[in-house]
DNA sequence: CTCCACAGTTACTGACCGGTAACATGGACG
DNA sequence: CGTCCATGTTACCGGTCAGTAACTGTGGAG
């Protein structure tokens, strides 16, 4: 992208928006600056300020971005089929394929928990995937809601652990990592267990 | 603890590190100044400066030690046992006990991710987490040790994932909560499911 | 009692950064 | 070809904060 040029403004916005995305992903929002973006983005400080009223904003609007994004992609992966074994699989899979969108970093390794308005946003994103997977999980065992909750959120961290993971570690291919970590959660630890 | 006291050196440091500890654990690392810690300390700035020499070492120093404690609580629980099924349970209780420390919400919740060094020392305990666990899935388990390591991973984080939710929602007692996690891992999704 | 080592304080600086006011410019359109 | 407005820039402010220099007082050893 020609860093001269004159945009109009949804053009500037839309640019902006994804460097922005890609710097906070990976410096984080206080480490940040705003004229760093800024710059990044061949442009001065006063521009960045013209299409977001404040440095939250601006990192909220990714954040919310990435929340739909996330959410888009685990609820196609479940509605894709009806066969549970094959939707765990498919979840999985789309953490993986998520975790090479920088959007992944920003939302589960640099977002700032310390920050009330971020990390509410943040744990929605999650507690939103959750409770999809709850549904799930509370219609084809008899759980209690709070139980099946339990479990959708641990399916959820096993997934962002994994596939952030695999991200520093692809000693293994994406399907067999997805394959393994799908295996796991449906036939459990027992199920490898050596029968000698 | 009287505010006015004129402490040793090392009672001083002890004090120091459990007020910032608990200070950073709720509030993160940029969001909290020196000038707070000190403050809710009962003491003046300079006196945090006599005892560590910048905010970092004040912080990695605190993340170290939480490290440590993780890493004890989880060992001493898998090494309690050889009874694969009772580790798993054990292994979770231990990140539930874990959880009501402060030193949870500063390794998992609060932690800033984008600080390099902080990053690595957090991901350096995790791994260590991870790998004692991914010991036992390799010897029993005929898997790759990459292989092992990612569902160790995958392990522990249902595990925090756990845990982190279940200090929000209390809905169930944690020896429930702590069963229910214990037995998808062991079972799987799969031995949930409804045979009608 | 005296001295001094060590715990502690006040008051400062230099840098960084979010946000803004005032000014410059380029190009689309009459 | 000139006008006009959105796009963009330079230069600044106010506040915060990590870190430091220089000073104070207190209590225990001799």
């Amino acid at each position: 992208m020609d860093r001269r040029a004159r945009l109009s403004a949804p053009q500037r916005r839309e640019q902006l928006l994804a460097v922005a995305g890609d710097k906070f992903a990976t410096h984080g929002f206080h480490t940040l600056s705003m004229e760093s973006i800024a710059e990044a983005a061949g442009v001065s400080k006063p521009v960045l300020y013209q299409h977001f009223p404040s440095k939250r904003a601006l990192y909220i609007a990714l954040v919310d971005e990435a929340t739909e994004e996330l959410q888009r992609r685990v609820t196609s992966a479940l509605e894709g089929t009806t066969d549970n074994r094959a939707r765990v699989r498919g979840a999985i899979s789309a953490f993986f394929e998520f975790c090479e969108d920088p959007r992944f970093r920003l939302l589960f390794l640099t977002a700032d928990f310390a920050d009330e308005e971020i990390a509410q946003r943040v744990d929605a994103a999650k507690q939103g995937v959750a409770e999809a997977v709850a549904k799930l999980i509370a219609a084809d065992a008899g759980l209690s809601q709070a139980g099946a909750e339990l479990l959708a959120t641990g399916v959820r961290g096993l997934a962002i652990a994994g596939a952030t993971w695999w991200v520093d570690h692809p000693d293994i291919s994406a399907d067999d990592a997805v394959d393994l970590l799908a295996r796991l959660l449906w036939r459990g630890l027992g199920g490898l267990e050596r029968t000698d």
